[in-house]
DNA sequence: ACAATAAGTGCTTTATAATGCACTATAAGT
DNA sequence: ACTTATAGTGCATTATAAAGCACTTATTGT
């Protein structure tokens, strides 16, 4: 999963369930600035971060063997 | 997934193929002192370098909505 | 016991993630 | 047009990830 990806997905995701940038950085604890940051694309955040917002999302992370793609 | 299962799937992975922490981080692109770090649970990675690691596992990290557990 | 290979640690520097604050931009509703 | 809420940006500071170097443990093979 790219960056991109990633970070289309828990933007997507926290749209999905309506949290705003704002209550969302205040649930995971993360500066609202490293959110906005985050989102709009700038940056490389950390595991501990992305798995904070992770949580509060009801994501995962997780790192797994590449399936063969047939 | 929390941390250490993260920093541990990637030790194991890693072991499997039998490479040592000098040659992924060649590899890789990776900082030693980074990967030796990650890999004694020192620090938090950027997701860039997760990604840089587990690339060259053949490994990828994803971002999931969690599954119920019934 | 010794040598060789791999893994872990302490210290330092450099690059940059995280954060806050103040501001702008955009959208949604009235 | 004017709020109100939400999202994005610039700048500065602080905290820390990334990195290299030198050194110390293991671990393995002979």
């Amino acid at each position: 999963m790219h960056q991109e990806d990633l970070i289309r997905a828990l933007k997507e995701r926290r749209e999905v369930l309506g949290v705003s940038q704002d209550h969302l950085a205040e649930l995971a604890k993360v500066g609202l600035r490293t959110l906005k940051g985050i989102e709009s694309g700038k940056g490389n955040p950390t595991f501990e971060t992305l798995n904070k917002l992770a949580e509060v999302l009801g994501m995962e992370l997780k790192l797994e063997v590449k399936k063969l793609t047939p």
